[in-house]
RNA sequence: AGAGGAGUGGCAGAGUGGUCGAAUGCGGCGGUCUUGAAAACCGUUGUACCGCAAGGUACCGGGGGUUCGAAUCCCUCCUCCUCUGCCA
């Protein structure tokens, strides 16, 4: 959420930041967003004026009736006709907060300055990229045909129990992807990030917390007699944990670290080209989140950005980084990465990590301050995956795929407990 | 799930209609003393909003109500504890 006084001292920077992502009308929204926060201030000092005065009279009656005087039937009459008053006021004042939020509530983080203009993926750019070469002289399958043959995943009776989306990972299919929910895990642990096991299940203040409400609805599943949302990612109950806090600034960097599974509808984004593990609506996925000052935020997206290159990297797949542009930028996010590893048995780019600095947006929609000496200021959020599960599962099997066989990387040797995925 | 009890400042804990944003203790911060530290003593110590300021308003689990006036009474929801039941 953006900071209203903040826009006062800066209208300008403002106006052109969120142009960025496209808002035309941006000028009149944060005009009007202004003007409506003037009279909200006004309508708060007359409210409290009034509350005032009522305060005194109650006061009074107490110290008459103590002091055996009965006549306060004026007082009593008088204070009646305020509460009146302050009655319309205060929901007058209820209101325009009601409606500045409304508005405010629906306005995307600021762009970073980094963050290249643009409204389609064709304007993002490309910071670095890494192939791994592999063998052309074999017929290169997609993985849902390498699925089938080496019988690691079984989509049909994950239909039959469920529904589209919802696979069921067997046998050495299931090992693969356990052993790298741990490789990722541990490999976090090294890098300073402390393991939790969040719940599955959030409440709606955790949803807005994060972002995803009331904007993106429709993208979790809800349980809908006991108002609670399943994750779409485990950045919302771990950033949640911090929710309505003040950190000390020295207890600085908080570095969290969660397996879960994810949930997400993915409603109308069904399209020919989404097979196999490439969108599912339930897949797992290793989450890191960081809470750091202003000072220190960019240079903890970097860190981010880095540990994710190097885990991508040990897989020995192919894959680039990419700074989104202001169109493609998620609505929360200030400045975002993304790496994308490239699956050679259908020549497609897989989005496997996205990397965001949230800036002050989350902590001010769920009021998580740092504390430094006597200043309170709102912290900056960041986190990114590491990694998402199936379309690296399913990069993994495409690239080192054989003809009898699958290699498995070397880093997770020790984890599978198997060199290879044999006919 | 049923019955009973409870939720107060960083923590502990008093307060059952007015003088309570809230005693007291511990902790934290500043100071005196000391070569330094401890102890002792003195002072200070919640959050948000409005206001140039002085100051004002709101907040005692959340929401609503009664009253001139609510931490205190009523309704409702949530959470925790005890017992019973059920269950990985």
């Amino acid at each position: 959420m953006i900071e209203i006084n903040k826009i006062r001292l800066n209208i300008e920077k403002y106006i052109t930041s969120l142009k960025k992502r496209g808002i035309e009308n941006i000028e009149d929204i944060l005009k009007n967003l202004i003007s409506l926060d003037d009279e909200r201030k006004s309508l708060k000092t007359n409210l409290d004026n009034l509350l005032s005065e009522a305060n005194k009279i109650a006061k009074e009656i107490g110290n008459k009736i103590k002091s055996d005087d009965k006549d306060i039937k004026e007082l009593k009459n008088k204070s009646a006709e305020i509460k009146e008053s302050s009655n319309i006021l205060s929901e007058k004042l209820k209101n325009k907060e009601l409606e500045i939020r409304d508005i405010i509530v629906n306005i995307p983080n600021t762009p970073d300055e980094k963050v290249p203009e643009g409204n389609s993926e064709d304007n993002n750019i490309e910071i670095s990229s890494n192939e791994v070469a592999v063998d052309k002289k074999i017929n290169l399958v997609p993985h849902w045909e390498l699925i089938k043959d080496f019988n690691l995943i079984d989509f049909d009776n994950g239909n039959k129990i469920t529904g589209a989306g919802f696979p069921i990972y067997t046998d050495k299919g299931a090992k693969l992807q356990r052993a790298l929910i741990n490789y990722f895990l541990d490999e976090a642990e090294k890098n300073g990030y402390t393991e939790i096991q969040p719940p599955i299940l959030v409440n709606e203040d955790s949803g807005f917390g994060t972002g995803q409400l009331p904007d993106k609805e429709g993208m979790m599943y809800k349980i809908e007699n006991e108002n609670l949302f399943i994750i779409p990612t485990a950045e919302v109950p771990i950033t949640n944990i911090y929710r309505k806090n003040i950190i000390d600034e020295d207890k600085l960097p908080i570095k969290n670290v969660a397996y879960t599974p994810c949930f997400r509808k993915e409603a109308g984004s069904w399209g020919a080209h989404v097979r196999g593990l490439n969108r599912l609506h339930q897949f797992d996925k290793v989450e890191i989140v960081q809470i750091e000052n202003e000072k220190n935020s960019e240079n903890a997206l970097n860190e981010m950005c880095d540990y994710v290159e190097s885990l991508i990297k040990s897989l020995e797949i192919s894959y680039r980084k990419i700074l989104l542009c202001a169109g493609d930028l998620g609505f929360a996010s200030s400045i975002t990465y993304d790496f994308e590893v490239f699956a050679p048995g259908q020549k497609r780019w897989l989005e496997c990590s996205s990397v965001s600095n949230f800036k002050t947006y989350q902590s001010n929609r769920m009021n998580l301050k740092i504390k430094k000496n006597k200043d309170k200021v709102l912290a900056h959020t960041l986190n990114g995956s590491a990694l998402a599960l199936p379309r690296i599962v399913a990069t993994i099997l495409e690239t080192h795929q054989n003809k009898n066989e699958i290699k498995i990387p070397d880093v997770l040797h020790r984890y599978t407990g198997f060199k290879q995925i044999n006919l």
